[in-house]
DNA sequence: ACTGTAATTGATAATCATTTTCATTTAGTG
DNA sequence: CACTAAATGAAAATGATTATCAATTACAGT
């Protein structure tokens, strides 16, 4: 499925939620930046045009986004998580820990695995998790760094 | 390698840290639980035998375990990590994000994408995280709860 | 064993992220 | 257009993590 903000819309009414300007707006953030976005970028980025939303719109919004597997979080080495839509694709995560650089990847498929925990821990999965953290290769030719050495 | 205090210790040593009574708290608290634990959690578990050791000294010393791939992170729906030794073995999570029940799971092995990915992206890639979040089958069985429905 | 020194620690305060509360507003239904 | 549950914003409370700095200590070298 394509996310747009028109079919997030459709997703949030469908599911219960109301489709205000606010949360309209944390959406069209989200969908309109590469790169992942903390709760503090996204409020940072609406405030320009909509001085009036908070910031705990926007965190009461990506709790929203999250349960309806809307958006993918991403768990850098920082202590605040930062998302993007789920789009184009599922997708994982290659996190550089030293300059934060983050890349995307496809072409893993967990469903197998998921399937198989499923079925030995009775557990009914609706997400996963999997990033890969190290040095990018910009860093690494970085001397001096810690992670640069050995 | 089996992670004991003992080899922990070397490992510290050999990379240049100090093996302080402190560190090795920590260590063992980490060691002789099963769960995961939060920093908070080491803390309280210490300060019985150790009133001394404060808070911020277990932190670093989870951010030294953490630098050495000597200890695993647990990244739950909570706004806190939480961790365990990377022992018996390398493993992956399975979060049920009702009750925070943790169930550990071996046998998927991620090195050939890992090596792929490091070739592909140039990155020199010293960790990764894998996590399915769901719901348990106690909470599924539960009524009334918001994700026991559907 | 004794010394010197850089690493480590603890106390405290500062910072940052997230959640709670509650009165007010509003989307969506009929 | 009116009704109502859901959503919002402001403010404060809480919780987690980091910075600072003077005092202590592990351990390498003698
Ligand atoms: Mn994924
Ligand atoms: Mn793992
Ligand atoms: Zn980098
Ligand atoms: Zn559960």
């Amino acid at each position: 499925m394509k996310l747009t903000e028109k079919t997030i819309v459709a997703a949030l009414r469908r599911n219960g939620y109301k489709a205000t300007p606010q949360r309209r707006a944390v959406i069209r953030a989200i969908a309109n930046s590469i790169d992942h976005l903390t709760p503090a970028d996204i409020y940072d980025r609406i405030h320009l045009d909509h001085p009036g939303i908070g910031l705990v719109t926007v965190y009461r919004t990506l709790e929203v986004l999250a349960t309806l597997n809307l958006v993918c979080e991403l768990h850098t080495g920082t202590n605040c998580p930062s998302y993007t839509l789920s789009i184009p694709q599922h997708h994982h995560h290659l996190v550089c820990s030293d300059c934060g650089k983050v890349v995307d990847f496809t072409g893993h498929n967990l469903t197998e695995l998921e399937e198989r925990l499923a079925r030995e821990s009775g557990f009914r999965i609706n997400n996963h998790i999997l990033e890969f953290t190290g040095c990018c290769r910009t860093c690494q030719e970085m001397p001096g760094t810690a992670s640069a050495a050995r």
